[in-house]
DNA sequence: GAATTAATTGAACGTTCGTTTTATTCTTTT
DNA sequence: AAAAGAATAAAACGAACGTTCAATTAATTC
């Protein structure tokens, strides 16, 4: 056999993408063997190899995506205007929700980095290191305002983002909290963590659990 | 060639231990090979097969030891009479002070649970478990004392160890902060984000970078 | 110093890996 | 209806994998 009828390139390589996620999430980079991968696509291995060149080259698309869609997720939630703390508040609402609604691909972009060649792995971080410089810069904003407490910022958002991070490794979405109840706790937890006391408009949405 | 001239099995497993532990923290349990694992210790690959029956038995080994450890050095630093503030900040200098000095085998530790079998991995989760409870129990008490906001425990819980785990992924032993530093900053922070002011006594050590 | 045990080598086993090549079939264009 | 291009199958490549086995030598015991 060749083509198959009703074969498509575009189809197919949506659902290359999607079960690369979901096996690489699963089972880890180096344990997905590309029959695996073309079986669970329904198509042979060879086939993989017209939409992506080399096996590490699939992984890295889709790293780089996933750092991609989380700046440009960010660049389309930033408040225009906002004081440090609302700048934060959005910064953990839009973290939380992205990240647990792309818990695949975020297992995947946190867990598969020694996987990466060096120039590979240099672009990833660099997007990386990007959108860790945002919240940086709230931070530095919200110390100089006299809003957050100005200990080390660098350690403080390197923290910030380990612990909201953190949701992917817990949190299943059939649980008995939503969303926007984890998004508001580490919120809170966040708003103490930086010595802020939580904004105004921050407070009339949220929930305690 | 066989036997060689002041082989002692005892050395050798040590050795298979240590190489195996900062070969897998680097390129990860599935990237590295038996046979590159006996070159760094400088023996054949079947010579491994004398002190660990399988590679993944290996892994669970050193996973297990590693456990084992954390618990017993909490054990020794836990503070026998000490309000929950103090309770805490034990706490937290033993686990960071445990990560920082194990930053290899706590990667080993953090990072590869996918490559376990189920019976495997429910023992290492188990041991997993039992530290965690030690962290909510700390909170229960002071949530109950009143002096830790009394929100989601477990979820604090997370929280706090994502925080202060993440240590290790960024911190490195010749730089700028020793780790009595990293400790206090990271210390502090733990004490905003549980809404308990710091006690007395952990003031007077503390040292802010 | 002979017998026994401990430690290791070197070669080999079957399997699986990522990838390439070639041929074949479907779809679209002319 | 023929030609061109896209999408796939099937088979094969050499290399590497975890593991086993028999042979061999060093250290220990008697």
């Amino acid at each position: 056999m060749a083509r198959t009828t009703g074969s498509d390139g575009g189809r197919t390589e949506a659902a290359i993408r999607e079960a690369a996620i979901n096996l690489i999430a699963r089972y880890g980079y180096e344990a997905v063997s590309m029959r695996q991968l073309a079986a669970e696509v329904g198509v042979q291995a060879a086939a993989l190899y017209r939409y992506f060149p080399t096996k590490e080259d699939l992984l890295f698309t889709l790293m780089r995506e996933h750092m991609e869609g989380l700046q440009a997720a960010w660049e389309m939630a930033r408040p225009t205007a906002a004081d440090p703390r609302g700048q934060l508040a959005a910064f953990v609402r839009n973290h939380i929700r992205f990240h647990v609604e792309r818990r695949h691909s975020t297992h995947v972009s946190n867990m598969e980095l020694r996987s990466l060649s060096r120039d590979n792995l240099t672009q990833i971080l660099r997007l990386r290191t990007a959108y860790e410089k945002e919240l940086r810069q709230i931070l530095r904003d919200g110390a100089e305002a006299g809003v957050f407490v100005s200990d080390d910022i660098g350690l403080t958002a390197i923290a910030i983002i380990q612990m909201i991070t953190g949701v992917i490794v817990w949190f299943r979405p059939d649980e008995r909290l939503s969303v926007e109840e984890v998004a508001e706790t580490y919120l809170a937890m966040t708003m103490r963590l930086t010595g802020a006391e939580m904004p105004r408009e921050a407070q009339h949405v949220h929930a305690h659990a």
